[in-house]
DNA sequence: CCACTAACCTGTAGGC
DNA sequence: TGCCTACAGGTTAGTG
């Protein structure tokens, strides 16, 4: 489900629930989503006020009270959403959930001007995980991410330097988080699109085409900020913290869309469907060029 | 360091 | 309806 545009509407969407909330109970369904829960996990969060809802890359970050930070990746099928509980006074024991299927964790909030809320995580397949950090020079997932699309350190030079003599397919490159943050095979097929560059075009090879960078770059951004004006993408059954869906699927030049016509105006192509890395890249041979 | 594959896990769509 | 296969938005571990 979630690249950047994605887990952005879904921080935007968390923000103004869990910020100056309470942690007043964890309640783990099992012990491990991709990776084990640390031991301490649910004693280090109860009791404590998340600060704030952040994200870096595809990670959303929950600062604490406590100075710790939760960090939280959504992996392809993790959701987030607000349930009712039923309280049954004056003990104030509560009815769980219905509880879905793949209701892995509970957090019981308390807001001070929007009451109790109860925040469920799910996650199919459990590729998304969690952990605590005390800085983010802990989190061995924050170290070496590249910068962020949006901010100043991604820039043609940076890129520049980061593909210089590389082999790799630029999509290959798109995807790795190293390079830059947030990119998913859905929006780097999109954003190829978009500079015009095909996605198997020798990474190196852009570095002195002069312009070709600056392309990716724009594209990158423009596209991204495109999907998260749009509230992300919707595929199967990503929605918001709110349970509404994004629409920018509707927007989509080339993903998915093997066979049609190519949407660049004025452009006679058809959308080819090729792998790489055992993934689908989607691209029109006719507007998008090699180096 | 680089390039590539397999693996993690479940759900769904499509073919027969 | 059922069975089978292929594939899915991500990342890490392991192999040359």
């Amino acid at each position: 489900m979630p690249e950047l545009p994605e887990v952005e509407t879904v921080r935007a969407g968390l923000a103004p629930y869990v910020e100056g909330a309470r942690i007043q109970k964890v309640t783990l369904n099992r012990k491990d989503l991709r990776f084990p829960f640390g031991p301490d996990f649910v004693s280090e969060l109860e009791g404590q006020t998340i600060l704030r809802a952040a994200r870096r890359a595809k990670y959303l970050l929950f600062p604490l009270s406590s100075g710790k930070t939760l960090l939280s990746h959504l992996g392809m099928t993790g959701s987030y959403r607000f349930v009712e509980f039923t309280y049954k006074d004056p003990s104030r024991y509560y009815e769980p959930p219905p509880g879905e299927k793949h209701d892995h964790v509970i957090f019981d909030l308390h807001h001070p001007a929007l009451g109790d809320l109860h925040l469920i995580y799910a996650d199919a397949r459990r590729f998304g995980f969690m952990e605590l950090f005390a800085h983010e020079e802990d989190s061995p997932y924050l170290k070496g991410l590249g910068p962020e699309p949006f901010g100043n350190a991604f820039n043609p030079a940076q890129l520049a330097a980061r593909l210089k003599g590389r082999k790799s397919p630029i999509k290959t490159m798109l995807l790795d988080q190293r390079v830059v943050a947030g990119i998913g095979n859905i929006y780097a097929s999109e954003v190829l699109h978009r500079a015009h560059i095909r996605p198997d075009c020798p990474s190196g090879a852009l570095v002195d085409k002069p312009g070709r960078l600056d392309d990716l770059v724009f594209g990158v951004r423009e596209v991204l900020a495109e999907a998260v004006e749009a509230g992300g993408s919707t595929l199967k059954d990503f929605r918001n913290a709110e349970g509404g869906s994004g629409y920018f699927q509707h927007h989509f030049a080339v993903y998915d869309r093997e066979g049609e016509p190519c949407p660049t105006p004025l452009c006679t192509g058809t959308i080819h469907r090729i792998v790489q890395s055992g993934r689908s890249s989607f691209f029109c041979p006719v507007c998008q060029k090699g180096a």
